[in-house]
DNA sequence: AGCTGATATTTGAAATGTCAAAGGTTCGTG
DNA sequence: CACGAACCTTTGACATTTCAAATATCAGCT
């Protein structure tokens, strides 16, 4: 264990340098990058090798998961924050893996709504699962006080952010 | 600002749903994702219109910037978390802009170093002040207290992932 | 010298990611 | 009802991403 938090310390080094002179908001944002970094590529190999799928499928059938009648496309670009252009390849390629189906309205027919097909759907419960499991043993040394804690920490880092975006995020 | 962050946790709610009954695991892995790419985001989208340059890419440089050497490719590759394939091409198009030189050392002709030529030091000197800028001003309305006991609690989520992963990390 | 195994990088296929521009479709208003 | 603005999705050009397979080189051993 010590010798693992060792090695793990020095990863950190390698991958940031021992830059002490850093200002604290810099070094706080290499470490949550390098960490979520950290996690992501676990999850990407584990749903890889465990489901044969990837994790934007995953984030985008999560989205389509609990909203039994569908979504339309910008809505899933927006909640999974992914732009157009990538939610229609995503879909297209779940289209013809089975998981998820394609329906235009009447109403609209701008309008694309993506759902899961019963396949699809029986497929992401086990991937959530599967997922929720994961973390859990992935944090499973973090004090559970500490959890909340960083959750709503985290959170104050969010909305400082959205508050100072350049760009219309609030369209 | 509370009318903003009214906002943003609406945003929090669409992306990820109002999950009340998920692990608390989960919920923080969700927030630090969603925030990581929030911020990601915005600093993608300034490197590329106030340098014209891509994320990566200012990574990739961020670390032949503090070794006046250079580094090869592999040590690259760890240090910038990106794989080997993907690092010969990164360092590829900023040799072609005329920011980074490859060189093959005497010693072993297996090696291929990259440095930054005296361009590439000047350019990236003038995006590291920036991006040290922006960072302060998107985690402007956090305590600072709350920012370096945050740096050190990721530190131990981070710890944490690192003991539980299942590829081999520490090869 | 020649083999073998380890190292280092490149390549190729497929997926994801961005942005900008182009296509349709709908809606309000003249 | 026709026009133009607004909306939704797709497309196209590139960059990045991963993995696995291929290449190239080195080092050690016989």
């Amino acid at each position: 264990m010590a010798e693992a938090e060792a090695i793990n310390v020095d990863l950190e080094i390698i991958v940031h340098g021992a830059q002490g002179r850093s200002k604290p908001e810099l070094r706080l944002w290499l470490r949550m990058l390098s960490t979520t970094k950290l996690i992501s590529q676990e999850i990407r190999r584990r749903l890889r090798t465990e489901f044969g799928a990837t994790l934007p499928q995953f984030d985008l059938m999560a989205q389509l998961y609990r909203e039994k009648e569908g979504l339309r496309l910008g809505e899933l670009s927006k909640r999974t924050m992914v732009t157009n252009g990538n939610v229609t390849g995503l879909v297209e390629r779940l289209e013809a893996d089975g998981y998820v189906q394609r329906v235009t309205p009447d109403g609209d027919r701008r309008v694309t709504v993506a759902k899961l097909t019963e396949n699809g759907t029986t497929f992401f419960a086990a991937m959530a699962a599967a997922h929720e499991r994961w973390l859990q043993e992935m944090m499973a040394d973090v004090d559970p006080h500490m959890i909340t804690a960083l959750w709503s920490e985290i959170g104050a880092v969010k909305n400082s952010a959205s508050n100072h975006l350049s760009g219309a995020v609030f369209e």
